[in-house]
DNA sequence: CGCATTTGACCGGCGC
DNA sequence: GCGCCGGTCAAATGCG
């Protein structure tokens, strides 16, 4: 098996303006509660570290945009500025709402340094009095850990209804930029992108509706192409670089369907371990299910725009460009290929495969190299396998269902779906400095995982493309997914960290849009288990600390453990496309 | 012989 | 309505 090199690059996610998290996010899991100072000092600190704030000293997040401390009910002592370093931080840092809470829990009745206080008392004397301050101690200690858990259920509270009220406020701007005739409001100049990096922690939202325009970067037409090869594109503005926006404006292959692009930062990938997975609730349910995907139709109403495109929905799709001189990328699980053809504007034909591990398994999938890099084989994935993957499967079959679970979450709303999905992605990717673009238009909404660009490919612009900025926070986006954003997001990332090396707890396969349980057995081989590509994207330093402060928040929600990765490892047919006489051209 | 692949035919969506 | 195109089917073929 050929792997993917030196996983050096793997995918940069980008700037990490996003979550702050210096790696630990076990004090969120574990409950945060970290008794600080045993010894009683003068006043005592419980330290909770909660979400993303969690990094080495010296390094606050400078973005607060709202504080809150949280005392000690019977000890309201006066507040102590939440960047205190000797003030335990609770930092939630959502997007744009960073909430400070300075945890600062005073003990003024249970001072250690007692020992200052000589009151002349006899050895018997003072043994009682010392065990009687012990138990005094013992139950204030007591009722700080009661405290804390109040604060813990406050925070989520207080999250909760940060996410709610985003939502709100989204649900209106959205109805307010519909009232004022400007429903497409995907044009926007790359400047706007640009700005809308620094500025969305003050309006994240509603730039969220004006922004989304083509802008940005984008990726290389030449590598934009996921399907088929054909790319029109017009011109892309300008863009911003440091804003990794997300390209929304939409490709569309020469089949019409609107494509974009996840670009990641490259890595020649030799094998693949990738994916599979999308989102197809349906046809997981009804096994295999023929490709006819419900085309979109001018919405009337709400009503029926939206079931249009949960219809849509279903049909997202994961594409994977990866460098290979294999004709088929290794991703684990067994195919079997059903046809071939010649797709306009690309020589090499595009193969399709279905898996076999299981019958009635919907997942398909199709390789085709690219047009212009021959050595660019591009994979798309489509459908959610509904039998337990072996453990070399589950790496892409993770990833790339994240990916579908983010595309589809964020298609929800007809015309707003491109822009939820870029959110989305963004969300995603949080610190991601590769390029990941995404389509949540009808009828197929894609998201490409590039694998194949260096950083600087990031730059290269296409026509309509339009990267994600890729902001920092998790977002409580939601609009009407039918998974919540913050749900998505976590459940990504943590999908994504079962082979980033993120310790997770088992159970993770209910997150899974696998409708299906995933039986999922410990990792034997890391190796086996791990793809090339998620090696990738995980070995980025950026792109752990989002997945941490994503596993963090899911986790934080309720998230289920993650899985391992089984044994077993299925073999891909040996397929070949080269083999393969080209002469399928059948109606082309 | 069984299974996987090949490949021409067929189907449906879309644009003109 | 027609042609184009992507996607799928299924008979024919190849291989172990």
């Amino acid at each position: 098996m050929e792997r993917m090199d030196k996983g050096g690059g793997g995918l940069s996610l980008g700037d990490s303006a996003g979550f702050h998290n210096g790696g630990g996010m076990d004090s969120f899991l574990g409950g945060g509660l970290k008794q600080k100072n045993s010894s009683m000092e003068s006043g005592h600190h419980f330290q909770m570290s909660l979400g993303f704030h969690n990094e080495p000293e010296g390094r606050e997040n400078r973005r607060v945009v709202g504080e809150m401390d949280f005392f000690s009910d019977d000890r309201k002592e006066r507040a102590r500025p939440a960047l205190d370093h000797n003030a335990p931080n609770l930092c939630i840092k959502k997007e744009d709402l960073t909430i400070n809470m300075g945890l600062h829990l005073l003990t003024t009745n249970t001072r250690s340094d007692q020992s200052t206080v000589d009151d002349g008392l006899s050895p018997n004397e003072e043994d009682k009095e010392s065990k009687s301050e012990l138990a005094a101690m013992q139950a204030e200690l007591g009722r700080v850990n009661q405290e804390n858990q109040r604060l813990k259920g406050m925070l989520g509270h207080v999250t909760n209804n940060y996410n709610s009220l985003q939502m709100q406020f989204i649900t209106l701007m959205q109805e307010r930029s519909r009232r004022n005739g400007s429903p497409q409001s995907h044009e926007v100049s790359g400047d706007q992108m640009g700005d809308k990096r620094n500025e969305h922690e003050d309006a994240m939202v509603p730039r969220q509706f004006l922004d989304l325009g083509p802008a940005s970067l984008a990726e290389d037409a030449s590598h934009s192409a996921t399907e088929g090869g054909s790319r029109d594109r017009s011109t892309s503005p300008p863009n911003n670089m440091e804003v990794m926006p997300i390209d929304n404006s939409l490709k569309k292959n020469s089949n019409g369907k609107e494509i974009a692009t996840l670009d990641c930062e490259r890595t020649d990938v030799r094998d693949i371990r990738p994916t599979f997975g999308e989102v197809s609730p349906d046809q997981v349910s009804q096994g295999w299910v023929p490709n006819k995907a419900p085309k979109l139709s001018p919405p009337k109403s709400n009503t029926s725009d939206q079931q249009a495109q949960e219809a849509t929905m279903r049909k997202a799709r994961v594409s994977v460009r990866a460098r290979s001189e294999a004709p088929m990328i290794t991703d684990g699980c067994q195919w079997r290929k059903y046809g071939q053809k010649m797709a306009k504007g690309n020589p090499c034909p595009r193969a399709y495969y279905r898996c076999t591990m299981a019958a009635g398994c919907p997942v398909r999938k199709q390789v085709q190299r690219c047009a212009e890099d021959r050595s660019v084989l591009i994979t798309t994935y489509e459908g959610n396998h509904n039998h337990p993957l072996p453990p070399a499967a589950m790496a892409m079959a993770s990833t790339t269902s994240a990916a579908a679970n983010m595309l589809l979450s964020g298609s929800m709303s007809s015309t707003d779906g491109l822009m939820n999905s870029n959110f989305l992605a963004r969300t995603i990717l949080p610190c991601s400095s590769s390029m990941a673009t995404i389509s949540a238009s009808a009828p197929f909404p894609t998201v490409t995982l590039d694998l194949t660009h260096t950083p600087n490919a990031q730059f290269q612009r296409t026509s309509t493309q339009f990267q994600a900025p890729f902001p920092n926070g998790a977002p409580g986006f939601g609009s009407t997914p039918p998974t919540s954003l913050p749900q998505v997001f976590g459940q990504t990332l943590f999908n994504q960290s079962k082979f980033s090396g993120v310790q997770m707890s088992a159970g993770d396969g209910a997150q899974f849009s696998h409708p299906k349980p995933q039986s999922m057995q410990p990792s034997t081989s890391l190796a086996d288990t791990v793809s090339a590509a998620t090696a990738a994207i995980t070995a980025d330093p950026n792109f752990t600390a989002a997945l941490a402060a994503a596993i963090t928040s899911i986790i934080g929600g309720g998230g289920g453990g993650g899985g391992g990765s089984g044994s077993g490892d299925a073999q891909t047919s040996s397929n070949n496309i080269n083999n393969t006489s080209d002469n399928k051209t059948g109606d082309n």
